[in-house]
Formats: structure tokens, sequence, C-alpha cells
DNA sequence: CTTTAAATTTAGCCTTGACTAAATTTATTT
DNA sequence: AAATAAATTTAGTCAAGGCTAAATTTAAAG
């Protein structure tokens, strides 16, 4: 019998942001397994929120939810304390890239305001995490970003690494491998339109990438 | 109707450890007020701690409670990620001597072991936090402490201000204001046997402490 | 030694947020 | 359009960990 840790109300709502980015309501079905919590449970969160004091979420039977604009704020607020946390980690801990993302899942939800405000002041108010994920602002905002998937290039482009979208560690440790980490420079010397592989420099290697890596990493143009 | 906030197993274990440090066993009561609980919620979380699988309490019917070895364990663990805590948050990011408290008491229950370790070696492996308290060492044993309160002093004795034993920030302050921080260096001038007042010679000045200060200001005497 | 007061425990209730199983709705096939 | 499959919701259960009120112990006072 699995222990059934309890998932705190900003965990639903930071997942609910992260599913429903792409302009769609998150179902009930995705929002479990993300949450490694049974349907039925999640419908039962999804329905306390709807009917909150301030509503944190939009809920019509079967259709999925969606965050109200009370909602987005209290995500954006843990997302904001997340990717500060990581950038802090790593600058002032030595944590490395693909270390971090556990730690800070747990301090997001307990530091303070005031915290949070001393580390962005104290690292010059980052634009962006170590992962090269883009920081909510202060004011709960979330920056627009100027980048595009490496998958999106052709021959003869290149750009600067922001990003770089990957859950497990292992892929973030290839990554690193590869010399795929943010703020690298890359370039384009080929494509291949049958499967949509890359070939491209970075640094002094040329190295063959499929669409399983280049549409994770996301880059500035240049 | 107040918000009934639910009280962790490591606060029950940590606060049992406060009042037992002088030997005693730690009453229902007692614990009850140190929480904000009731005294029957007590009694029931110390019978569970009671009959836990290694059991973290000793505990009969009426006679309070004591800490097994498995719960001291536990105990200064959390004491520990405290006062590194807030040795941490002085030292990088600008804590103010009676504003951490607060944040360290959130933070100290969700660090890792792997973060508790980072931030010991970074500042060094401390001997005490801010307030001057004694950090338990990494293999969790209470470090002994060679200091005395200040009223067990007499004219002509010197010292050093170890620590600091207040609960209020505004004592803090008090404190502060006085010259009477960790490191501060005094020396008795004089001793009224009457009201068991001290006269004290603190850098430059000389002020007169009642007992109620002098029994919470820890020197080591030199 | 009683009596009264204070502390502690028991018993039963309430809320939260999981879970399972059954019912219902929506979606997909044929 | 009917039948089946998949997704979602409802209903009822459970464990934690609070709470209150009543019962019981221990301690203090006369």
């Amino acid at each position: 019998m699995e222990q059934t840790l309890t998932i705190s109300i900003q965990d639903y709502l930071k997942n609910i942001y992260e599913l429903t980015e792409n302009g769609e309501s998150a179902s009930t079905n995705a929002l479990a397994s993300k949450l490694n919590v049974k349907p039925a449970s999640v419908t039962g969160m999804v329905q306390k929120l709807a009917s909150a004091k301030p509503a944190l979420v939009e809920y019509q039977k079967h259709q999925g939810v969606t965050l109200t604009d009370d909602g987005k704020k209290a995500a954006l607020e843990v997302i904001r304390h997340h990717r500060l946390l990581e950038a802090w980690l790593v600058q002032t801990l030595g944590y490395s890239w693909d270390e971090v993302h556990a730690e800070a899942e747990k301090l997001e939800h307990v530091i303070s305001e005031d915290f949070e405000r001393r580390i962005a002041a104290a690292m010059g108010h980052p634009l962006r995490d170590p992962h090269g994920e883009l920081i909510p602002t202060a004011d709960l905002q979330m920056p627009l970003d100027d980048s595009t998937p490496l998958s999106s290039l052709r021959a003869n482009q290149s750009g600067t690494v922001q990003y770089v979208k990957a859950a497990d560690a292992e892929l973030l440790k290839h990554f690193e491998t590869l010399g795929l980490i943010p703020e690298a420079e890359l370039e384009v010397t080929g494509y291949s339109p049958f499967d949509h592989n890359l070939t491209i420099k970075i640094g002094r290697k040329s190295i063959v990438l499929g669409l399983n890596i280049t549409s994770k990493i996301y880059v500035k143009e240049s």
C-alpha cells in the first residue's frame, strides 16, 4: 500500500498552468497522471478550487479546467519561486544543473515574499533559470519568449541556446555532454528533409541531431 | 473559527526536546501551549509517537513525555537544520538577527541532507547560529556548552557574549541596542547582592542590568 | 483524610484530501 | 445510429490530526 502523500493546492495550480500553456484546457486524466493521483481525486480538488471564495479555476463537467486570473497569479507565483530558487541554488551552492529541480520543488512552497525578493535582488533579477526557462516577473507576468525550437532552423542559420526542455536528469546530462547548454552558440550546417535531422556545428565539433532532441532545444536566432 | 493548521511530527519532537533539555519530562499542557494546540490533541499525537514503529517518545499516562534515542536524533536533525539555516540566511542574504527565525522555521522541514551539507560546508561548519545557540553536529550530537549565564559573573570578571536567549524580536532588538550580541566583550564592574543587578562595562559605556536580562545572556568567561 | 482545583485523558465529531467501485458522459467504430 | 471504449464524475470509505465536552487522575488545601 503506497503512502498517499498530499498534494498542495499550489501544485495543482502550477500543473494546471503547465498543461494549459498551449491554450487548451487541462483534462482530469492528464492532471491526475502529472500529480500521481487518481482522476477521481482531481475531480474533487478541482471542484473545490472552482468554488473557492475567489475562484482559482474555471471548471465545467467533462470539459477540463482552466485557471482564472487569480489562479494564474498563484501559479506564476510558485513558478517564480521555483525558477528563482533553481538559479539561486546553482549560483550559491554549486548545485549542478540537473540536481536543483527536486530541492526547488520542496522549497518553492515555503519561502516568504521577503526571501523571494532577497534572492532575486542578490542575483540581479535574472530573466531565466539555469535550464533557460523564463522567470515570471515580480508582478507575476510571464515574459514573452523570443526563442524558437532548434528544429525550426535550417542550414546556414545559427543561434544561441536559450533553454533546454527536459524533465529527467539523464536527458539533461546528455545535453550537457553535447554542449547544448544555455548560452552555447551553434550553427546549422545541414538538414535532412526526410527525417528532419539537423547537422550542427557547436564549438569545434559537428553532430547530427534527431527531432527528439532538436525539438527540445530552444534557441534565439542570430 | 480559527483555521487549524497542522503541526508536523518534527515540530512535536523539536518542542519536546526543548522542554526536556533540563532533564525533566514534558507535560501535555506545556507542549500544547508551545504548539498552539489543545492538550487533548497533544495526548493523541504523543500516543501515536509512542507506538510508532521505532518509538519516538517514551510516554506514560499522566507522566509526561521524553524522547527516545530515535526521537532525539530526529529532533536534533531539525534543530541542526534550523540553526544552520539561520546562519546561512544571515550570512548570504543579509537577514537581520531577528528576522531569520520565522523563515528558518519553515525551511527546516523541507531541506534535503544534501542541502544541509552544502550550507554547512559553505560556512565552514559553524559551531553556533547567529543567536549564539549551539548547532548540533553532523552526527547529531549536541556539543557541550562552555558558557555560563552572565548572571553568574561577579565584579572584576569579564567574558565574551556567546549567545542570547530570547524568543521575541523586540527583546532581541533591545539586546542589540545595548551591544549585547555574540562576540561582544564585557566586564563586570559591580554587583548588587540585594537584587542581583550587575553593572557591566561594554565598549565604552557602563550599564546596569537586572536579572531578567543577565540570566538570558550567556558568556564565556575569560 | 476529604474536598476542591488543576491537569490529563477518553470519546466522539469534523474537515481534508486521498482511494475504490459504480454510474454516467463523451468519443470512436462499425 | 448503435455498440463499445475511454474518460469523467459520483458516492461512499478511510486515515490524519485537529476540536469539544465529559470523565478521570493527580495535586494541593483545609
